[in-house]
DNA sequence: ATTTTATGTAAGTCATAACTTACCGTAAGT
DNA sequence: ACTTACGGTAAGTTATGACTTACATAAAAT
C-alpha cells in the first residue's frame, strides 16, 4: 500500500486554514458577518487579496455569502470545522487514553 | 488594526498539516513509532522526502524522536495538537451554542 | 444618465514548498 | 578493515500560491 487516501475536501479545508492571512479572514467572518472591504480594512493586504482568500474559504465551505445589493457579506461558517475537529480528536484522545505513551515518552525524550 | 497577529509556532503547525503526504507520515508515526524507512514503504514518496517532512513536523513539535543504533523511530506526539484543536473549538463551540445561527443559516443559504 | 461604490477576476511577479538524485557520515554485520 | 544499511542534507527542478495593479461589472446615489 504505497498510495495517499485523498479526500479534496477534507484537504482544501487543512490548506484554506494554513494561510495566515485567510485565518485571520475567517476569524473576522466569524460571527455577524462582514462585507468585503470591511475585513480588507482590518488587514494589511489589499482588498483583492481578501476577495480571493475569501473565494479559498468559500470553495472549502468555512464561509458562506449573502448577497445584499452591491454589497457581499461573508460570514463564517463553523460547521466547516467538524471534518478537520474529528481528525484531531482521533489523534488527540490517543494521546489521553494511554498511560502507556506519557510513560514512554519519558523514556524517548532522553535522546531527544 | 491593520495588522495579523503572529504566532510562529501555532502557524508552522497548521502548515505541518496541511500537506497531504506529510499528514500521511504524522499518521503512519501515530501510536508505535517507526523508522524513516519503515514509513517511507507505506508512501508513494522518495526516502528523503520523507525524512524532510519528518522535519518540519518535529521543527512543529508534532513528531519526537528516538535514536537506536543507526535506526530513528518517529512518534506523533498528539499532545502539539493541543492549540489546534483550542483555536477550532473556539469557533466550534461557536455553532453549538448558538441557535440565531442555525436560524440565520438557512435564510443565508437562498442566496449562496 | 452619469458617477460612485462594492466586488470579482485577469495578468504578472516573486517567493517558497514539495519533490528528485547525488552525496556524506555513522553504526552494524561480516 | 570492509561493506552494507539507515538516514540526514545539499543542489536543482518545477509547480503553486500569495500578493500586486489594472480592468470589468453591477447596483446605488446624485
Amino acid at each position: 500500500m504505497t498510495y495517499i487516501k485523498s479526500d479534496p475536501e477534507f484537504d482544501q479545508k487543512w490548506v484554506a486554514l494554513a494561510d495566515p492571512t485567510r485565518r485571520a479572514v475567517f476569524q473576522l467572518a466569524a460571527g455577524k458577518g462582514k462585507s468585503v472591504q470591511a475585513i480588507a480594512d482590518q488587514l494589511p493586504v489589499s482588498r483583492p487579496a481578501v476577495s480571493q482568500h475569501l473565494k479559498v474559504l468559500h470553495d472549502a465551505k468555512l464561509v458562506s455569502v449573502v448577497l445584499k445589493g452591491r454589497q457581499r457579506f461573508y460570514r463564517a461558517q463553523p460547521a466547516g470545522l467538524a471534518s478537520l475537529r474529528r481528525w484531531l480528536d482521533e489523534y488527540w484522545s490517543e494521546a489521553l487514553e494511554s498511560f502507556a505513551i506519557a510513560a514512554d515518552e519519558e523514556e524517548e525524550n532522553k535522546n531527544d
